[in-house]
DNA sequence: TAGTCCCGCCAGCGT
DNA sequence: ACGCTGGCGGGACTA
């Protein structure tokens, strides 16, 4: 990292990379002490072009962690911000219509009101209630030549792509399905380029921040990003992302849906926390309340995030702790949200498995029928 | 006019 | 080799 002597290396292309940059920029402001950020200032600490940090700032704000104030001074927000943006990304997204990816068949994003498989892509930029984003207001039919520009900023193109996973419950997605999907019909060969030329950008920053991680596609190896959110937010990094994954693989195999697991593989020394051996139903209900859970504790600070009743046992869980293993009161919300979004049969089966095994686990564990519990 | 950042060339890197 | 990544900086655009 801080290679302070003066001696002249080779050139590396890693050192100097996107990523690192943004890993470095965020292990100096994320503190508590940080409250104003100046372009300059940042750019002369890290040693880069203030272009440089334009990128990263841009994605950034795009996800709540800092906020434009004035010219070359932004506010900083911190990783607490993130769960409110996410929540007006997912909402954005789903009254927008931001739908229908598919990532199996030919995925498409539709803003259509009618839900049916046309092809008819509008404008994947859509008005923002955030008042964390300065990429808001770029409307459908957006065409003057400020939103024309906006329409392609860093900032909107990081929401868009984040909706991507928000809003579709798509595990793995590879940056030019995400080009696709983003750019709609519109993609002839130099525009697509472009497009995922700034997904690269966007990737390594979100990576940086552990809400994605780089791993390939089951079947074709292809390189492709996981969404793990605030998962990854823990303090111990991302280490209960990957007992999630690992948990969902040992229940259900690799095989449930071509474009879910990863097959992970039985962890180095190092992580000890993954190689905990945890009911790993119990992982599968986290798998699928964290999304809902971190988006409704839209106030929270990552560090003190929620989980549900069946939290991660190398996460301290905050507040509503007295009995354990209390049922998901909000089964129906998760249901009824989660159903309608698969619009491919493999995800429906996911869904069923997922459900399934809960149930039967609920069951077994807590001897109730968890729907009428939950209901009731 | 300074600040911002889109764009895409082209070279490093992994296979 | 070759395709994937992504550093880099020109120049367009904005405030």
């Amino acid at each position: 990292m801080a290679e302070s002597s003066s001696r002249h290396y080779a050139y590396s292309r890693k050192q100097k990379s996107l990523g690192l940059l943004c890993s470095n920029f965020l292990s100096m402001y994320n503190n508590d002490a940080t409250e104003f950020i100046g372009l300059d200032e940042a750019a002369v600490k890290l040693g880069v072009e203030r272009r440089r940090i334009y990128d990263i700032v841009n994605v950034l704000e795009s996800v709540g962690v800092l906020t434009r104030k004035a010219k070359n001074k932004y506010t900083w927000k911190g990783f607490g911000a993130i769960p409110k943006a996410l929540q007006d990304l997912k909402e954005e997204g789903f009254s927008s219509n931001f739908k229908k990816l598919d990532a199996n068949n030919n995925a498409k994003i539709s803003y259509e009101d009618d839900d049916e498989d046309d092809e008819g892509f509008s404008n994947p930029n859509t008005g923002s209630q955030t008042e964390t984003s300065r990429f808001s207001s770029v409307l459908k039919s957006s065409s003057s030549k400020v939103d024309n520009r906006r329409e392609k900023s860093l900032g909107l193109l990081t929401q868009n792509f984040v909706k991507l996973f928000l809003c579709s419950n798509v595990e793995l997605i590879s940056l030019d399905e995400a080009a696709r999907l983003l750019l709609g019909d519109a993609h002839n060969t130099s525009v697509m380029r472009t497009k995922v030329r700034r997904l690269y950008d966007i990737a390594n920053v979100l990576s940086s921040m552990n809400l994605i991680e780089k791993t390939h596609t089951l079947d074709t190896r292809k390189p492709a990003f996981r969404w793990l959110g605030l998962r990854g937010k823990s303090e111990k990094g991302s280490a209960d992302a990957f007992v999630l994954n690992e948990s969902k693989r040992r229940m259900f195999g690799t095989d449930v849906t071509n474009i879910s697991f990863k097959k992970t593989k039985v962890e180095s020394s190092n992580d000890q926390n993954s190689n905990r051996c945890i009911k790993p139903q119990t992982h599968i209900k986290v798998e699928l309340l964290a999304d809902r859970k971190c988006l409704e504790d839209s106030k929270q600070g990552s560090k003190s995030y929620q989980f549900g009743p069946f939290a991660p046992m190398n996460l301290t869980k905050i507040g509503n702790s007295e009995n354990g293993a209390k049922p998901v009161h909000d089964w129906e919300t998760l249901a009824s949200t989660y159903r309608p979004q698969y619009h491919n049969q493999a995800l429906k089966d996911l869904f069923s498995h997922y459900m399934e095994a809960w149930k039967s686990w609920y069951s077994e564990v807590a001897g109730k029928n968890p729907i009428q519990q939950i209901s009731g």
